[in-house]
DNA sequence: TATATTAGTTAAGTTAATTATTAAATGGTG
DNA sequence: CACCATTTAATAATTAACTTAACTAATATA
């Protein structure tokens, strides 16, 4: 509604973006070729053109060896370096980062390990410019360049203000604004959202889901958290906490027994961190399980790694514990596709790592439950799905605001 | 992507869409009101004006007394006779119709009772044809100012060909195309779809839901369904199958004891057909309850009416049963919550008719466990929200449909 | 070399917007 | 009561951006 009034401009620019879109997806391609895709005549194909070359957004890229006889079509090519996108990712046990193209390459990356184990500090984000800057140096990008910087978070950030709202291992950055810290720091927009929703969007734009309209990405890592793309577009939800399934509830819990309810929540069935939790309460009270021959001496300093090696290896504790993992995991997911009517879901996060062996019960699982198919499976782009987000929706942030007015 | 290229028609087509809707919504209101609001140019309305009223959708309605001086405006109403709509709503256990114009008002009503217990005949097919044309007749409308008709099904509905394709209390309709015998019976175009998505739109356009851009409902009566309005509009999912959530699945099941498995499903635990089920068999089994004494005699006439009467009437046993209800409903309106991260509940369905002491402690339950307070409301247009529904759609595919090229 | 073929441009015409001007209708004021 | 301020609506001229039609450009092939 009050979709704004029609003007010739708003022809011309919806044109613009159109024969953009067009020549960066479809590119190399020539003037008549986007006529006849686009069902414009060719007179205004080539005034738009004009447009485009002139603001330096295409190029022409002399002409093709044409196939049959004819005047040979002069190709039009989108010009990625037109601008640069810098991709920040806060999620897992590092800092990300990432400068890419228009076209969405990535054309270096670079990382910040935590100055201080596994909590985030204040200087630590100036660390994170300080190495933008040098990356942006090493491939002779001038910070005018940057038309977006896209930074993926944990918790639910207030998109207006750019403070975060909830994400308890970031607490020093709490009384920073990293919005207005990246907009001062290299003039450009600054994106900020959410980690996981980030991921889900690179996989469906380069990744596992590429071609579908309608998935959920499911994070299993330390904590858990989806993301959907419901009809080509990231869901967020009417309070931008979509997906933030921490404390789903598994199973009918009793309210008498105030003091046992979270062991109903999805972070206490599923996350890595409660699973290494309960292996190292089982270990102490005596469970056998060869996890131990790979961290010998100590307990305490088990790890997910550890357990996936077990498993390779066959060992019936962890074994067992993965199928409860698969268990019910399995009743979330047919949960989430029935409600949605999922055709794929995509598993990220660390819990990957368990491969065919954990994935593929948890397809027969799944299937057996559901009436219609849910495909099931692992993220493509792994650790790096946050980052192609971030390319992706900073493409379209650029492309939305490209012609606006 | 591949949104059609601009032109000159489309802006004329985009701003004719707007005006009507303006006049629509805010009618009777001047041209100069509607240039104000549309930051459109007076000439600009003025022609588009005498357009609309060259076609008969929009009508100068005399001036309006003027608050100051200057002379005063025409004032523009939408010709809400312009077309009409006919809604068919075959959920519950009877056939509603319902005669409305396009402002969405119920000029007449009209039902079809099965003429086989709950079965639906190919005989009541034609009964519902036959009710429709005199409904029609009695308000003068003559079969060609049927713009749509909307039909809203049990079950999953083949968009393009018009057949069901699940809904066994419809077997008997299963070789009727509705879409196809509608079509030639008022020369109009048909609309089929999910009764229970239906009465999502109806809540959220006239009801409970209005103003809310995302929201779940809920109908629980025989069976369970839900819908979602996300972002503003109907999902169905990627096989229109959203919000089918009878097998969603309570509690872990044990997959060694494949007998007791459908114990699980939503629509054993929730529906009012388990329900009544079960009080059958405990009164059986020689549970004490008031219940009887509202239907004395014979256990088996006992219905979901005997059974709130009896809570009303305080007892305990089926106080307990209601209790139960309570607690494993908010479970699954707790995970259907955080995954949408939903404002707004919509519940309805004969459920409703249990009232506050049903309502209220599950809005506790609820909100006790989500993070961010969902609001639950009973259906405000209760049996007629599917109709509703099918006005709101119908009315938006008119629009749609009227200026399109 | 002439011809067919495809690509792209130029010129004229069309649609539908805008701005600027004018006309219409009314209330208030000297 | 005439006249002016005010608001609404209509008319005229201008502008933006598309389309069709005619033309030029560049190549392959006969």
């Amino acid at each position: 509604m009050k979709g704004k009034a029609g003007n010739p401009k708003l022809i011309r620019s919806t044109n613009l973006s159109l024969i953009t879109e067009l020549v960066r997806k479809q590119g190399p391609i020539s003037r008549a070729d986007v006529a006849k895709i686009l069902k414009l005549s060719a007179p205004s194909v080539s005034s738009i053109t004009e447009h485009l070359l002139a603001m330096g957004i295409v190029e022409e890229v002399g002409t093709r060896d044409l196939v049959g006889s004819g005047r040979p079509p002069i190709m039009l090519s989108f010009n990625q370096y037109f601008g640069y996108i810098v991709a920040i990712d806060l999620a897992g046990d590092k800092i990300r980062l990432a400068v890419g193209d228009l076209q969405g390459n990535i054309l270096i990356e670079g990382e910040v390990i935590f100055s201080f184990s596994s909590k985030i500090m204040k200087d630590d984000f100036f660390t994170v410019i300080e190495q933008i800057k040098q990356l942006l140096q090493q491939k002779n990008i001038s910070s005018e360049k940057v038309k977006v910087v896209c930074v993926g978070t944990p918790g639910i950030i207030n998109k207006e203000t750019g403070f975060f709202q909830a994400a308890p291992r970031y607490k020093e950055w709490n009384n920073i604004n990293i919005r207005q810290l990246m907009e001062q720091e290299f003039q450009s927009d600054v994106i900020v959202m959410n980690d996981i929703n980030l991921s889900v969007i690179g996989e469906s734009r380069y990744g596992a889901g590429k071609g579908f309209t309608n998935l959920l990405g499911i994070n299993i890592d330390v904590g858990i958290g989806a993301g959907m793309i419901i009809e080509g577009k990231l869901y967020e939800g009417s309070r931008l906490a979509a997906g933030e399934v921490g404390y789903w509830v598994c199973d009918t819990p009793n309210h008498d027994e105030p003091e046992s309810f979270h062991k109903h929540y999805l972070d206490y069935r599923l996350s890595l961190h409660a699973l290494i939790g309960k292996v190292k309460q089982d270990l102490q009270n005596g469970q056998e399980s060869k996890i131990v021959d790979y961290c010998p001496h100590n307990f305490e300093k088990i790890t997910f790694e550890h357990f996936c090696k077990a498993v390779e290896a066959g060992d019936p504790y962890c074994l067992k514990m993965t199928k409860e993992l698969v268990h019910s995991l399995s009743v979330v997911l047919v949960n989430m596709s029935l409600l949605l009517d999922l055709e794929l879901i995509v598993i990220g996060g660390q819990i990957t790592k368990l491969g065919y062996s954990f994935i593929q019960p948890l397809r027969e699982l799944v299937n057996r439950m559901v009436p219609l198919t849910t495909t099931l499976v692992y993220s493509e782009l792994g650790e790096r799905s946050g980052i192609y987000g971030g390319f992706a929706i900073s493409m379209e942030h650029v492309m939305d605001k490209l012609f606006e007015d």
